[in-house]
DNA sequence: ATATTTTCTTATCTTTTGTTAACGTTTTGA
DNA sequence: TCAAAACGTTAACAAAAGATAAGAAAATAT
């Protein structure tokens, strides 16, 4: 895919936040840049600072820590979907987690420093503030259900509604990804799918 | 105590994230209540939209669920700290979230109509978008936290983790709510605790 | 094409958590 | 002040999840 086209489809993806005029245009995409992040690759790891957020254009990511040497996944970001390590970039501290390429994957992306760069541009400021504002909010909503889902249900509930709602999780992630990304082991989730497929041998109650 | 001191309480509360000068202030205050919450009572309650946000000048507030007829507790809030219903202020919707007073509390609140308001006055209008995606970045870090947490971190350790840095929680908070807030039940967190303080009759290893 | 790795399931055993109930204590409210 | 409600612990049992290992199937790489 040509750049002009990715650059269309992140303008339009970005109309859900902000709208640019075409001289606003011009200059924002001045400050963002291409990049192909090969399978397995990193976009970020630990102890370095995510100073970038892209965009992904075609491919997929998935966010992952390291925990007694096994890694949990916690997240996926798809095509047509900002990717980062949010706290490490809105912070400037290095960060905690891992983000690597499920494929090869193809980003538009921009650093923290051409964000101050736009948001101390009097051009640029006022629509980079409210853009940064929108898309914030929008994780919060996403976070604050993610939370509610962790304190209120079951893994098998979680799953249950993941199966109505996470088509491309299960599509494309292999079932241990999922698991941990359900906050659980990828054996209990075998058991889980167990149980849901076959409910009629379940003793009645 | 009397109103100016909370409302300059709430300006020092507030340079974290947006610095006023005096007459922007004097306009931003114009579109502040002042408004008591008796013990027990809410903030909101699911079905409702959350048309506001408050700051907390004194007393504390929890969040929680009703699930099959039981409340779990989600979150706390305290003085000195912002208490809303995040996602239906944000989207505009019924939230599902009660929020209620555990105290008598005196709260400093705007609402949503007048957050519009002053973002859409050119005289405030830069400073609220700017203290709006503060303010919402913020969360989104306490938000991974939180998120991290549930995926990498086995009850027991979520509660030796607040034990290390959650002493408000525990100091002010009934024991089954830490329960609900940690995602475990009450009798869980009695044998954790159990455990925790009595390491010496845990079989060595 | 085939050897290797990854993925998923299943089994076994252990640990933890949930559920329910009982009991004593503390707090609350009328 | 006193009855009622709320709170924390413990016990007993059931259910679920974690840990480990083994084996088969699928995907991957060379």
């Amino acid at each position: 895919m040509e750049t002009s086209a990715a650059l269309s489809i992140f303008r339009k993806y970005l109309e859900q936040f902000v709208e640019f005029n075409e001289a606003e245009w011009i200059v924002f995409t001045q400050h963002l840049s291409f990049a192909t992040l090969k399978k397995k690759h990193y976009f970020t790891e630990p102890g370095k600072v995510c100073d970038k957020v892209g965009f992904i254009v075609t491919g997929a990511v998935r966010y992952f820590h390291m925990k007694d040497g096994e890694d949990i996944t916690g997240y996926f970001s798809f095509e047509n979907e900002l990717v980062s390590s949010y706290k490490s970039y809105l912070t400037g501290l290095p960060g905690h987690t891992y983000v690597q390429a499920l494929e090869d994957t193809k980003l538009i992306t921009f650093t923290r420093r051409d964000m101050d760069q736009m948001l101390a541009n009097p051009m640029l400021a006022y629509k980079m503030e409210h853009f940064g504002r929108m898309v914030a909010e929008h994780y919060i909503c996403c976070y604050e259900d993610r939370v509610v889902s962790f304190l209120t249900q079951t893994p098998e509930q979680r799953y249950l509604n993941l199966l109505s709602t996470g088509k491309e999780i299960l599509q494309r992630m292999p079932q241990h990804y999922i698991a941990h990304f359900l906050g659980i082991t990828p054996v209990s989730l075998s058991r889980i799918r167990k149980r849901v497929m076959e409910p009629h041998l379940n003793p009645p109650r």
